[in-house]
DNA sequence: AATCTCTTTTGAATTGTTCTAAAGTGTTGA
DNA sequence: TCAACACTTTAGAACAATTCAAAAGAGATT
């Protein structure tokens, strides 16, 4: 069978402005914009600094300060996911699907690979207590 | 069968300090002190601050500048893995074995997987031009 | 011991992120 | 419609982790 690749629809300011509501959020002016950035096109990788200077490339202004507050809002609210790839700075990732990343660590790149890709089996049971949040797997690739 | 665990000989000054000067960086009093330190006992993990602390702890004057030094050209020579976890601090692994991790995000403690329990599979061939250089697996728990 | 090169150190500088207090804005009910 | 309130945004300070730079110190080699 032919994989599903999902195409996200163009996403219309009002429905913007529903997806953040949705998320429990007030649909402010900077949130609607950072949303309709991020959800606009396909699955994206962002990081702060970037989704900063994006914005204001797009002419809206909204302060560093939001859109950390923004990114955490969105990751808690399930809209985003936050992946760890490198320690010194965090990226957030539109797609929240099960799936895994190439990263390319030259020049901090991510890659989605699809949840169906890689398997993973025989994941150990966590010590007594604990419970198994999240398998993250990333394969780190450099020039040949 | 049952898994060999290596348990590691004590290592005395002069195999500490042969182990630094084999990695091609004179043994000074630090890098042995040090080396010391994270391959005395069992495989572990540790920060640059926490390392620090225990040099401290131990009696052994390091500037913090030189644990980082140090732990980067312990890892450069092999003798540590850096791992990410956590976009915020790094975490270094005396264990350079293949093998994975079972991570705390609560209070950031790291537990190894043994290389032989987890199974990964298919793992995509990454872009033209590029190879894959590790490909890491974190688990990631919570109290249940 | 002289010399050369590699190391360490201190403290400043950077980077990425969070915090704080004040000003601004969405929402709600009269 | 507007007041009133709670939630947001903002600028800038504050922080935390890490790196850098210049000068002092210490192995190695002769």
């Amino acid at each position: 069978m032919s994989v599903t690749r999902k195409k996200p629809v163009k996403a219309s300011a009002e429905s913007t402005s529903a997806k953040v509501r949705a998320a429990g959020l007030r649909p402010t002016r900077q949130r609607i914009a950072l949303a309709g950035l991020l959800f606009r096109d396909e699955d994206r990788h962002v990081t702060a600094e970037a989704l900063h200077e994006e914005a204001a490339k797009a002419g809206v202004r909204v302060s560093l300060a939001t859109i950390y507050n923004t990114l955490h809002q969105f990751t808690q609210a399930g809209l985003l996911n936050e992946v760890v790839v490198d320690s010194g700075r965090a990226y957030f990732d539109t797609n929240i699907g099960d799936h895994q990343h190439f990263y390319v660590e030259e020049n901090g790149a991510l890659i989605d690979i699809p949840g169906e890709t890689i398997g993973i089996s025989n994941v150990p049971t966590p010590p007594k207590g604990m419970a198994v949040d999240r398998v993250d797997v990333v394969v780190r690739i450099k020039r040949a």
